[in-house]
DNA sequence: AATCGCATTCAAACCGCTTTGAACGCCTCA
DNA sequence: TGAGGCGTTCAAAGCGGTTTGAATGCGATT
């Protein structure tokens, strides 16, 4: 059942047809009913396909994922982003794309999206810093919106990000409360905005009490578990170890408490344990008790308020570049305790 | 630039360029070379939108991912498959399309992607006992293949899995083999087709050794950290402790580790764990040494031959339904030994 | 009665590609 | 010499919608 057939079935021309399904304002209300109720019966349903090339838009948002060449990992909060922004898309009658590219065929990727016109608009995803990425679509002229920032970039572009600089800040001050004074740092890689952000928080608290910066508490890896033991063990073979780590990930805080249990320590006890907590569906702090201390923000909140934005700026309801900082939640869960 | 335009520039009809692009024999080699030079030079790139009117195919494969409406977990191996899977479908110019749905919402979603026609196959995840979207599917007569299988389907379909029952069975055996009598299993819920399957391998390995069944040992839950936890702990408190757990996850198996730790018990001395590992990206099983004892199954590279699968099928290349069972490693980890 | 404005409807062009059926030039063979 | 066949190219008709510009009918105004 096509839009002639059911003009045919009306009696009516294509073009008004069209134009009643479409809320346009001069046909009649009485015709506009016949035409939503013979729709319904016939159960017509207007082809995407040629929506799409006689509106010259796409309908359909694009997500490109960059997949590390050497280590092959996915950003694990992805699942989560994706859940909650695919949410917003569908309720908008807007199809979800995802392009899993190498990360050296990211550029490529992004040029055959404006060229072909399969998206209205992308979602850019882990930022880092002077991300080449964002001038790129700004020249292309694609409506996007970043997860994260890019410190150092030039233009203005539209963002959703945590404020992870404040998060790590109270989370230390929070540990310095307690009597913590050395206190290591866990985070990703630092060519990723965030981390430079989190670590800038980290170093402002203590600097604002005038302790010193320790380097050999203060690591950066990939946030996986295997790295969060790893570099737990090593903080905990340490001539003077620490007595409190921020951990960047909820994964590597789990990697650090097996060091730490490996160690025959306790966490919370001897050695206390904040982490960020994206609140991933699959791997939750705790049900009603937090198991650790966490600097928490919805990874899946954060999709769905990118996917209003984007959607916003796709079809002009909002002008110019806009901004959203959430704010984190420090969360009191077992893994923090006084100084020893 | 397009093939009206690109045609002018060549002095020639676009039926002919249309042609010479797409590799038609009744176009002259050297026109052909002609064309396909001046494609690159104005850097031409055909309209997906138009191509898609025009030949009445998406050239695009849909995933409907379902979150679950009261737990709104998204499957974490998710991420990992469709990286895989969005490997091939690049690879062979097809769109991935994404479609997050509340689990309810499913069979809407099937049909809306139908009558659209926005994709020309579709990808079935997580699939249960007597699945209904099986049926629904066939009846649509889109495409497709199956993540798992559907015990119970009357219905011919395709489908890639990974061999659960007799993985489950070797993991049990290996356990048997090492003295332990008491095997519990943390399995995930069981209306998922996976899950019985594990659980029968489970059985039959018992079974054939002449061991009773307890059902105080089986417990089926949502494969989370805090499940295995929580039945990690109860398992330990029973009168008579299990000496060996088997969990269906590696996020399951690291909850269980927490409660052995925090029981003051060490894994693999007192306590032997087997887990079966997706090998996801992040969530690596120990970098060389594994950190438990496995079986392990790539879930990356089933989406590579699911998204395989569905692009033959979808192109003709394939007649009738395919089927492709793929076999867990036994992987030996730091997390088993004899009985105590 | 003629003019105008308004509400409503329609025919036809268009989006950018594919594909059908026809045409053209040239060579071969009877 | 003319018919037939082959290799190559093209005009035009789709695909299924949207959108422009024109047409129609009718009541109100002058």
């Amino acid at each position: 059942m096509n839009l002639k057939e059911l003009a045919r079935k009306l009696d009516l021309s294509p073009t008004t047809v069209s134009r009643a399904l479409n809320g346009y304002p001069e046909v009649n209300e009485a015709t506009r009913e016949r035409v939503a109720a013979a729709a319904r019966r016939y159960n017509y349903k207007p082809n995407t396909r040629a929506i799409r090339l006689a509106t010259g838009r796409a309908l359909a948002v694009g997500h490109v994922i960059p997949v590390a060449t050497q280590h092959e990992i996915v950003n694990p909060i992805f699942a989560d982003f994706i859940a909650g922004a695919g949410e917003i898309y569908s309720r908008n009658g807007y199809d979800m794309l995802l392009s899993v590219v190498a990360d050296d065929g990211e550029e490529r990727a992004y040029r055959e999206l404006k060229s072909r016109g399969t998206v209205d608009g992308v979602i850019l995803h882990g930022p880092r810093l002077d991300d080449p990425r964002i001038p790129l679509l700004d020249e292309l002229g694609i409506p996007f919106v970043v997860h994260g920032r890019s410190t150092g970039a030039v233009q203005h572009y539209s963002w959703v990000d945590v404020n992870n600089r404040r998060a790590f800040q109270r989370a230390t001050e929070f540990l310095l409360d307690l009597g913590h004074r050395r206190i290591a740092l866990l985070n990703g890689l630092e060519f990723m905005d965030f981390a430079i952000r989190r670590r800038r928080g980290y170093e402002d608290a203590l600097t604002a009490r005038g302790i010193a910066l320790d380097p050999a508490l203060m690591h950066s890896e990939e946030m996986t578990e295997t790295a969060g033991h790893r570099l737990g063990q090593s903080l905990l073979a340490l001539p003077e170890p620490p007595t409190a780590v921020l951990a960047s990930s909820m994964i590597m805080g789990m990697g650090l408490r097996r060091a730490i249990e490996g160690a025959g320590l306790r966490m919370g006890r001897d050695i206390s344990v904040i982490i960020h907590d994206d609140e991933l569906s699959y791997l939750r702090n705790g049900d009603e008790v937090p198991i650790f201390t966490a600097t928490r923000s919805s990874v899946r909140e954060a999709g769905r308020r990118a996917a209003d934005m984007l959607l916003a700026m796709i079809t002009g309801k909002a002008i110019g570049p806009c901004e959203l900082l959430l704010e984190a939640e420090l969360i009191i869960g077992q893994s923090t305790g006084p100084r020893p």
